[in-house]
DNA sequence: CGGGCGGTTGATCGAGTTCAATGACCGTGG
DNA sequence: CCACGGTCATTGAACTCGATCAACCGCCCG
């Protein structure tokens, strides 16, 4: 029981920057403590919730590192993107009550649990809540679209390099390194993501380092010039001007 | 004046079964009758608003039809999805305070203006409101993740045929036509919405007509076999299982 | 130490792009 | 009413980037 409902408080949580708490005075964080039911563990390849599931919570990942993906009528199947600490997961599944994804943790994860109807409860009650859901949910959406104009528009060297640079970015943003990591998918997730095969990413992976942009081994990366991946982003056509 | 701000309202809307009413009773649809602060038009080619406009309301399309894109910093641009009466934009501006992608009228059309710190407001008041505004962008998220599985696995006819079915369908249910269409955009703003050339759309579309399944005359589109049409989208590969 | 999964690298192939020319449609003005 | 110009669409031919097929490597864990 311990292990799957902890009870935590988003007034103490070191997240608490990043995440739902963002912009709240204590007092409607306080009320937010209320929601939150308790926390949910997701070892390393379970799934918080799959496609289809009915929909009853959003979830904010506390720890670990989740991917979301769909899947077509015959068996193929899109990672829509990559999830870590703060960020919040289960919003596909309001407009239908049930998922039409399914998140899959990474490395064994730790969520808080948020039940959707008590979260439009106080939202009813504290407008800088309710905005705060409506800002997520847009972020959200911007988001997605810069992923399709990644799919849609890119070339696969433009595409790792413009993935690798948001994965840092994202991580820095958590205390992390600024120019190094350690990937927690394979090859072929990120293929899938960035809509390329994983021998292309692995490929790219591998000039990228002739170049002396980066220094990859396996899962760990090193930027060594980012000013050289920031121009492959968003400098398509390799004329000189 | 009266050209750019006409009252109307939803409760006598021909749109309310498909548009923001939805769902909400008679007390519900009056208040937002009030919310709604004018109707505004759109030329066509015009912009209704563009990337990096001040964020003040949602729109709803009246009539008419909208293309959104997003635009890279070296000036390509991406569509990033087709609306029609009944459908809502804007919902990108709400994290920044201003709008990320541009909506532009693919012909004359007609918007109602909601401005959004009123919706957010009535919101508060009506939780059957709250809740619809939710599953909205609850939608809009989930159409999302549609496009960049399109994008992200499927090959150029299946994107095609996926891209032919979703209009349809979209139109039948305004009661237009289930097999007939007179496309908005050209080949080039489908291309750009596919992730493909202009070149390559008008061959797909070629093919599918050699095919004998569907008919085509510059914009009009008529679809003669939807089952192979279907059969496209989800099967991938060639083979006969 | 061996088995297996994940990753790299090479060789070939092909879907879709690119470049280019032609054709259809539409509005405008002579 | 028709000629003209412009935009949008179609079609062909050559090319290219990334996919596919295939072999091999290396790291981790039992």
């Amino acid at each position: 029981m311990d292990l799957h409902s902890i009870k935590v408080a988003c007034s103490s949580c070191n997240l608490r920057e990043l995440c739902i708490p963002v912009g709240l005075n204590p007092g409607e964080m306080e009320q937010l403590d209320n929601l939150i039911a308790n926390r949910r563990r997701v070892r390393r390849g379970a799934a918080l919730f799959a496609a289809g599931d009915a929909f009853t919570s959003l979830y904010a990942v506390r720890s670990g590192f989740f991917k979301t993906s769909v899947t077509t009528a015959d068996g193929r199947d899109q990672v829509t993107g990559f999830q870590m600490a703060g960020e919040i997961l289960g919003l596909d599944g309001i407009v239908q009550d049930k998922h039409s994804c399914s998140a899959i943790a990474l490395e064994d994860a730790e969520v808080c649990v948020l039940p959707f109807d008590k979260l439009e409860q106080l939202s009813r009650e504290f407008s800088a809540l309710q905005h705060h859901v409506h800002r997520i949910m847009s972020r959200e959406i911007v988001r997605d679209q810069g992923v399709m104009l990644l799919l849609g528009s890119m070339r696969a060297e433009e595409r790792l390099a413009a993935f690798l640079l948001n994965l840092v970015q994202r991580l820095h943003a958590r205390g992390f390194s600024k120019s190094e990591m350690v990937l927690r998918m394979t090859r072929e997730e990120i293929g899938s993501y960035l809509g390329m095969k994983l021998e292309t990413v692995s490929r790219t992976f591998s000039r990228f380092q002739d170049d002396g942009i980066i220094e990859v081994k396996q899962r760990y990366v090193r930027i060594l010039d980012p000013d050289a991946l920031g121009a492959i982003v968003n400098h398509a056509s390799p004329d000189g001007d």
